[in-house]
DNA sequence: CATCATCTTGACCATACGGTCAGGTTGAGA
DNA sequence: TCTCAACCTGACCGTATGGTCAAGATGATG
């Protein structure tokens, strides 16, 4: 009965402990936040001992930045369908279920993100003025074309994106209030569909893409 | 040339300290969150050796309580507008103004509120199962009547607030983010009004209480 | 099989933090 | 003026935490 456990090769150990470590910190940093989680904690949660850790990252804080390096990586791949969709509804719809699935999915990945900017970004600000000024004013210009095409209202492209960002995070990083206003339970299935409905239906209304009920 | 400073009394000595100490609490907690929050930070902001501020404040939990059971009472304060509006357009345009006003003078509470819902609201728990489930089903109610009254849409009320909320509290929570987006220059009034502008104008279009462009 | 780089980990260390306390100062009330 | 409660604070303490290290285990390489 007992488990025939081959033996890993070192790349494995490598690639298979990483994982663990970066998994279990991206859940105690989104919990605890970056000054109350420990290295102990992230430790236990990976079934590690915390001096392991520190043998694949040296300090705290290099581990905390690859975990919101990834979670960054993963914010923008989000909106590569919004890049060739022939209008608002087909890009910015395709882009709130994206995010939404992301807030349903990586819940945690979205708190270190909310946490990182509102601390103001100590570790990814080179990035936030970078790759993230350049994404957003790529996907601005879009938002413009299609007002220029007639397809949507001439709303402030980048105050739209705001909204987009705002709305689909927050069912992340509010999640909890979001489950106690739901009688203490995650929303169930049909009510995920809900929210993304109204929240497309709203904003996309709201721009003038579709036609008011 | 020496400043004649009056003697305070004992109460206003109890109240200018607590003043000062919640004041530096909100903007240190904020900042850095409760983990990454020091006593001694505090103490330095608010230019008070720390242990004063222990003998205000017995724990840095019940300090940090105080902070968010303030935050807590504006923030539902800052619904007294939506009570007794005719009809979407001012009842909604008016919360969404007031909101916003709250984002942009302080940022700091409401991170900390933010921070703390993230966090699976440890302290306030209480607050979010009785108080804001009370005010969210009221609101939801006025939504409803609204509605029926054909002033609006047919959507969610419940959505409908989730977008208030994360959209508004986004200029706040999200601000250096929205900062560094603007060239790290924070947002000039004209700029504020414009921000203002387009959440009413795409969230009250959207709830078809104002028709489209 | 021998050698080596990689991986593992219990024990340890220095520091920083929340919190305490004793002794002193100062306004209030009689 | 005297007494007392409220206020103040430098010095101190126990603990928890991030990080180190040295000695051992394990897979890779030839």
């Amino acid at each position: 009965m007992t488990q025939e456990t081959r033996p890993l090769s070192k790349k494995d150990i490598r690639r298979e402990n990483e994982k663990l470590i970066l998994e279990a910190a991206e859940k105690v940093f989104a919990e605890a936040g970056f000054g109350g989680a420990t290295m102990q904690l992230i430790a236990d949660l990976a079934g590690l001992p915390k001096a392991n850790l520190h043998y694949y990252f040296p300090t705290k804080e290099s581990l905390y930045r690859r975990v919101v390096q990834t979670i960054f990586h993963d914010w923008l791949k989000a909106a590569d369908i919004f890049d060739n969709a022939p209008g608002p509804v087909e890009g910015i719809g395709a882009y709130i279920d994206a995010k939404m699935e992301i807030s349903r999915r990586h819940p945690a990945g979205s708190k270190v993100w909310a946490s990182e900017v509102m601390h103001r970004a100590p570790v990814i600000q080179d990035y936030l003025e970078t790759t993230l000024v350049e994404w957003t004013e790529g996907r601005m210009a879009i938002i413009q074309r299609w007002i220029d095409e007639g397809k949507m209202n001439p709303v402030d492209p980048r105050h739209l994106l705001y909204m987009l960002w705002a709305t689909t995070q927050h069912y992340a990083d509010f999640g909890h209030q979001i489950e106690t206003l739901n009688g203490n339970a995650p929303l169930s299935d049909s009510q995920w569909e809900a929210a993304k409905g109204s929240v497309k239906t709203i904003i996309l209304t709201g721009i003038g893409a579709i036609p008011s009920a």
